[in-house]
DNA sequence: CCTCCACTGGAAACCTAGGCTC
DNA sequence: GAGCCTAGGTTTCCAGTGGAGG
C-alpha cells in the first residue's frame, strides 16, 4: 500500500469528512434560494402582496407586470409573495395554486402549458396534442376543482419574441370561459421594458391591469445582500472583505445585478475550497469571473443543433469578419466532408443570427454598395474555445 | 439621382414525429 | 393499426433594401 498522505484523493475526502470546508450551506448561493429577508424590496412586496390579496377571499387579482433587469429581485419577490400567500391560504378553505414558468427554459407555447398543467396536477402527453386541446384540459380541470390559480410567467418578453401574444391572449380570455370560482391571474415578469409594445392591445389591457417598475440596486445594496447571504452561506470569517467588495462592485458594473455578484461568491468560494485557501479572496473572485463566463460559452455552443454547431464551426474557420455567402461555402464544405445534407442558405441565415443572439458570434447586416447586402459575421469567442466545446461531440470531433 | 449587388427576412408550403380516435 | 391532427423545424419563393459606383 502506498503512503496515503501523497494520494492527492485523501487530501480532497479528508478534508470532506473533517467539515473542513468553508461553506456551512452553499444552496443558500443558488439562484433558486429564497432567502428569509428580502432586503430594500419592502415597497415591491407590499405592492406585489396588495394586488395579489384578493386572492385570498376567493377573487380574481388583477393581473401584474414587473420589468426590471436581470438580478434586481423580481422572481425571488415575486416567488417570496406566493408561498406567503399559499402559506397563508391553507389557514383559510381557499383553493389557491401557483404555477411558475419561466419562458425563456420553457421555450415554445406547448411547453409552457405542460409545464403549467405538472404543477396544477393535470396529465399531459409531451407531444401530439394541440395547443388548444391542452389549454382545454388545463381550464376543464381547473373547472372541475374550482382552482384559483396564480399563473407567474418570468422572463415573458421571450414568449412574446418567439411565439407572439396568442397564449396570452388565451390566458387572459380563458376567465371568461371559467365558472365554478375559479379563476387565472396572470403575473408576468419582463427584462425588457419595451416588450409590452408589440403585444396585441387587447392583451396588453387584460395584462397590464397593475404595474411594477425593479430599480437595480446600488453599490451598497449588493454589499448588504451579499454580506447576509454569506452568513447563512460560508462558516464566519472565512470571505475577505476585498472578495465582497469586488462581487459587489462587479454586480453593480453590470446594472445592479445581484444574481450576478451571489453567482460569483458562489463559484469563487468552490474555486478558494478547491485549491484548499484559508478564506475567499478577490483574487478567487477574479477567478470566478472568467470561470463562469467559460461555463456559459461551453454550454451554449454544447446545447447547440448540429447544424448550429456546423455553422459556428464556419465562422471560426475564418480570422476576419465575412459575409453570409462565404459562410454559407465553407458550411456546405464542412457538411460535405461529414457526408450529411446541408441546409438551405436561408435557414443559415437564420442559423447566424440565432448565434448572434446567443453572443457567440456577431452578425450585424451591413450594406457594401455595389458589393450587396449581407451580414457581416464575426466570431466573439476565441477560435480555441469552439474547438474545446466541439470536440466532445461525436458527429463534429472527427473534423477537429 | 438611378442601378444593381448579395443578400435579408417575411410568408407559406412542406416534412416529421408523435398522440388521438375509431 | 390506419388515418387524422398538430407543433416545430426546414425549404421554397420572393419582394425589399442600403449604399457605392456610375
Amino acid at each position: 500500500m502506498s503512503n496515503p498522505s501523497s494520494d492527492p484523493l485523501n487530501d480532497i475526502f479528508d478534508r470532506a469528512i473533517n467539515g473542513e470546508s468553508l461553506f456551512l450551506n452553499r444552496n443558500a448561493l443558488r439562484n433558486e434560494f429564497i432567502p428569509n429577508q428580502i432586503h430594500f424590496r419592502d415597497e415591491q412586496i407590499k405592492n406585489v402582496g396588495q394586488i395579489l390579496s384578493p386572492a385570498l377571499t376567493g377573487h380574481k387579482p388583477s393581473s401584474l407586470l414587473i420589468y426590471g433587469k436581470t438580478g434586481t429581485g423580481k422572481t425571488v419577490v415575486v416567488r417570496y409573495v406566493i408561498n406567503r400567500l399559499v402559506e397563508r391560504s391553507k389557514t383559510m378553505d381557499t383553493n389557491i395554486r401557483t404555477a411558475y414558468v419561466n419562458t425563456r427554459v420553457a421555450s415554445t407555447e406547448y411547453r409552457i402549458l405542460s409545464e403549467v398543467a405538472i404543477e396544477l396536477g393535470v396529465a399531459l402527453p409531451f407531444t401530439g396534442l394541440s395547443l388548444s386541446e391542452a389549454f382545454n384540459r388545463i381550464t376543464s380541470n381547473m373547472r372541475e376543482h374550482s382552482l384559483k390559480t396564480i399563473f407567474v410567467l418570468d422572463e415573458i418578453d421571450f414568449l412574446v419574441k418567439s411565439s407572439g401574444d396568442n397564449l396570452l391572449y388565451e390566458f387572459s380570455r380563458a376567465n371568461e370561459n371559467l365558472t365554478n370560482n375559479a379563476f387565472i391571474a396572470l403575473v408576468g415578469i419582463s427584462n425588457d421594458l419595451k416588450f409590452k409594445e408589440t403585444l396585441d392591445p387587447r392583451v396588453l389591457s387584460s395584462l397590464n391591469e397593475e404595474e411594477i417598475v425593479f430599480s437595480p440596486y446600488s453599490v451598497d445594496e449588493l454589499r448588504a445582500i451579499l454580506r447576509e447571504r454569506i452568513e447563512v452561506a460560508f462558516v464566519p470569517g472565512k470571505v475577505s472583505e476585498a472578495a465582497v467588495n469586488l462581487c459587489a462592485g462587479m454586480g453593480a458594473a453590470e446594472h445592479g445585478d445581484a444574481r450576478r455578484a451571489v453567482d460569483l461568491l458562489r463559484v469563487a468560494g468552490e474555486l478558494a475550497e478547491r485549491e484548499g485557501a484559508q478564506t475567499v479572496e478577490d483574487s478567487h473572485v477574479r477567478e470566478a469571473s472568467k470561470s463562469i463566463e467559460r461555463d456559459r460559452v461551453l454550454e451554449a455552443i454544447q446545447s447547440l443543433p448540429i447544424h448550429g454547431k456546423l455553422t459556428l464551426l464556419a465562422v471560426s474557420s475564418f480570422k476576419e469578419a465575412e459575409n453570409t455567402g462565404h459562410i454559407y461555402a465553407k458550411y456546405i464544405e464542412v457538411t460535405k466532408q461529414l457526408g450529411l445534407e446541408p441546409l438551405t442558405q436561408r435557414r443559415v441565415s437564420g442559423l447566424l443570427s440565432e448565434l448572434d443572439l446567443l453572443g457567440l458570434v456577431s452578425a450585424p447586416v451591413v450594406s457594401k454598395g455595389r458589393m450587396g447586402r449581407s451580414k457581416k459575421v464575426r466570431l466573439e469567442i476565441p477560435q480555441q474555445v469552439v474547438e474545446a466545446s466541439l470536440k466532445d461531440d461525436e458527429t463534429v470531433k472527427t473534423l477537429l
